[in-house]
DNA sequence: TTGTAGGCGTTATCAC
DNA sequence: GTGATAACGCCTACAA
C-alpha cells in the first residue's frame, strides 16, 4: 500500500495526494474529500522510511539509557516514562538504546546511522565517552545529567551538591554533630559518576561550614546493600545520629539496619535524602527528602532536544534543579 | 556522507562498497581494505532509512508500553529492561509506544507506519483492541500477557491462576482457614486485565477446593493504597490469617497495616504472592512469592517475535510459566 | 487546481 | 571481481 495505489484509486496524481495529506498546496474539497476516503478505505500510513529519507529526518529521537543488567532506580524511570511522554505530545517515538559498555553497537546505530534527529542521553559520567561521540557527530543532543566541564553541551540535572549540603545544614540546625552520608555504589562513584561526586563535595563542605563530623560510605543501589552498608557504618561509627542520602534504592535497607540496632526514628536517628517524591512517601516513616521532579526535567530535556533540533547553532542552555526539602517524618533533634 | 562519497575516495563504484558492507557478494580482499579504510576515516555509516527503503525491514521493533501516567510497576519495568536488552543482543533496535487510550497517535504512527518488523504489546487486556488492530494489521506481534481468547497470537504470559491457587493451597497446608487476596486496582480489574481476572479465579476455585472462607478485595498499586486496603480488610474481617497477593507495589504496605495492627509475621500472619524475585528479597521479611522470570520472559517474548518476523505463516507458539514458590520468611502454620 | 519528473541513499539485477 | 542502473515510496520544484 502506497501513495500510488491511494492515487490511482482516487483518479488523481501521487503528487495530489501527498498534498492532501500534507497540506503544503491547496487541494479542491471534492478531490481532498475522494483521496480521502480511499486512504480510509484501505487504511492507508506514509512510508515513514521512504519520508524520512526524502526530509532528511525521522521524527524520532534516541533515549540513551543505561543497560538493564544495572536496574534502574525508580528516578531513572522516572525520567524515561517523562521522556518518553513528553515525546509523544510533541509527535515524535523514541528509540531506546541501553549503552554503557565501550564499543556499543546500539548506541553507534542510533547515533550514526542517521535513525534520530537528536538524542537525549542520561547517566552522564564526569568524563563521558558518549558525550563526546555526540559532541563529535554533530547530532544535536541533550543530557540528563553533565559532565566535569558541560560548556559545550545542553543539559539538565540535580543540583546533588546543593541538596546534600542543604539536608546537612539542616541536620546541623537539628543539633545533629554526628552525621554520614550514604552515597551512591563504590563503582559508579569509581567510574566518575556525577551525582556521586557532587553529591561527596557538597557533604564534605557543609560538614566542614558546620565544624561537624562526617563520614562517607558508598552503597549499592538496592535495600540488603542499604541494610548491611548501614549496620557496619553503626558498628564503626556508634556516635553517629543522623544520616544523609542519595541512595533512594537503599534507603529500605537503613531503615530496617536502624530499626535492626533498636533505634527509632526520628526519635534516636535522623535520616534526609533525596528521592522521587513517589518513593520517598512510600516508605516508612515517609522520608524527609528532597523531592526530584523527575517528571519536570524529562519534558524539560525534551523541550532543549527540540530547540536544538530547530536551531542547531543556538546558544547551549542547561537547567540545574534543586528543589526544597520536603519535610516528612524521618528527622528531628539530635538525641544527647 | 553517503555511499557514494565513500565509492568515489575508494575509487570503487557504490555497488561494490555495498557489496563489501553487507558481504553478499565477494570482493577482493585489496579492494574490501581500502574501501574499509575510507569509511573508518570518514566515520561512514549507512542511512537507516534509505536501507529499510529499500529492504522493506527496519531492523526495529515496537514496544508498546502504559503510557506514563500509570506508574509502571517493578514487573513492567523488568519486562520493557529484558526486552530492550534481548532486542539489542539481536542487534534490533527498539521503538516505545505509550498507548493505553482509544485512538493514541503513537500506536498508529508504529503499527502502520511501517517504521517497525513488529511489535511487543504488554499489558494486555481480556479484550484488546491494541490486538485486535495488531490482528487486522498483519503485522507480526507478540503479547506479553494475553487476550480471554488468545487462539490467533503468539504470547509470553504467567499463569496467575494456577500461581494464585497454588499460593492458596499453600496456605491451606499451613492451616489457614480465612484467606484473602489482594488483587490489582479495581479500575484494572473493571477494565478487564487479565492477572487481576485470571488471580481472582484461581484464588475462588483453591479456596473452593480446600473448603477455605476466602475474601478477595482489589488494591492500587502502590504502598500506600496497600496499608490502606490491609487495614479495612483486618477491620471487617478480623478472623484473617493469611493473604495472598499479586499486587508486589501494594506488599510494603500489607506490610506496615500487620505491624500497625499488632500482628506479627509469619508467627500471627502469613503473606505469600506474586512477585519479581528482586521485590520479594527487597521486602523485610523476605516474602514467599512465586518470582516471576521477568528477564526470561522477555527475552522469549523477543524470540517469538524474531519468529514470526521471518516466517508469518508459522503457527502461533505461546509460553505459560507458573515458577515454583520460593519459600522465604512470610508463611508460617496457622495461628490457633 | 492539478500533473510530471527528479532525487533522497541504499540494495540488487544485470551486464562485463 | 567489478560497474552501471533500476527500483524502494515519498516530497516538491517546475509546468501546465
Amino acid at each position: 500500500m502506497n501513495i500510488g495505489e491511494i492515487a490511482k484509486r482516487a483518479g488523481v496524481s501521487r503528487s495530489t495526494v501527498s498534498y492532501a495529506l500534507t497540506g503544503r498546496r491547496p487541494v479542491s474539497p471534492e478531490t481532498k474529500q475522494r483521496i480521502q476516503a480511499v486512504i480510509d478505505e484501505l487504511g492507508y500510513r506514509p512510508n515513514a522510511a521512504a519520508r524520512a529519507l526524502k526530509e532528511g529526518r525521522t521524527r524520532t529521537i534516541g533515549l540513551v539509557i543505561p543497560p538493564a543488567s544495572t536496574r534502574l532506580t525508580d528516578m531513572q524511570l522516572g525520567f524515561v516514562a517523562s521522556v518518553v511522554d513528553a515525546a509523544a505530545r510533541a509527535d515524535l517515538d523514541v528509540l531506546l538504546s541501553p549503552s554503557g559498555g565501550e564499543h556499543d553497537r546500539s548506541f553507534e546505530r542510533v547515533v550514526t546511522g542517521q535513525r534520530v534527529d537528536g538524542v537525549i542521553v542520561m547517566e552522564i559520567r564526569l568524563e563521558d565517552d558518549r558525550v563526546a561521540r555526540l559532541m563529535a557527530s554533530g547530532l544535536p543532543f541533550v543530557g540528563i545529567g553533565r559532565t566535569r566541564d558541560p560548556q559545550g553541551m545542553s543539559w539538565v540535572d540535580i543540583d546533588y551538591e546543593t541538596l546534600i549540603a542543604r539536608c546537612v545544614h539542616h541536620l546541623a540546625d537539628l543539633g545533629h554533630r554526628d552525621v554520614a552520608l550514604v552515597n551512591r555504589s563504590a563503582e559508579l562513584v569509581a567510574a566518575g559518576y556525577g551525582p556521586g561526586h557532587r553529591a561527596r563535595a557538597g557533604f564534605d563542605r557543609a560538614v566542614a561550614e558546620r565544624g561537624l563530623r562526617g563520614v562517607a560510605v558508598c552503597c549499592a543501589d538496592d535495600a540488603q546493600a542499604g541494610q548491611a552498608c548501614t549496620e557496619s557504618l553503626l558498628a564503626e561509627h556508634p556516635e553517629l545520629t543522623a544520616i544523609a542520602t542519595v541512595n533512594e534504592a537503599a534507603a529500605a535497607g537503613v531503615y530496617h539496619a536502624l530499626a535492626r540496632t533498636g533505634r527509632e526514628v526520628p526519635r534516636d536517628f535522623s535520616i534526609v535524602g533525596v528521592a522521587a517524591r513517589h518513593w520517598a512517601e512510600n516508605l516508612h516513616p515517609p522520608l524527609t527528602a528532597a523531592d526530584v521532579p523527575a517528571v519536570e526535567l524529562g519534558a524539560q530535556a525534551v523541550d532543549l532536544l527540540l530547540g536544538r533540533i530547530a536551531d542547531p547553532a543556538a546558544p547551549h542552555r542547561h537547567l540545574l534543579v534543586a528543589p526544597p526539602i520536603s519535610l516528612r517524618a524521618t528527622t528531628g533533634p539530635a538525641r544527647r
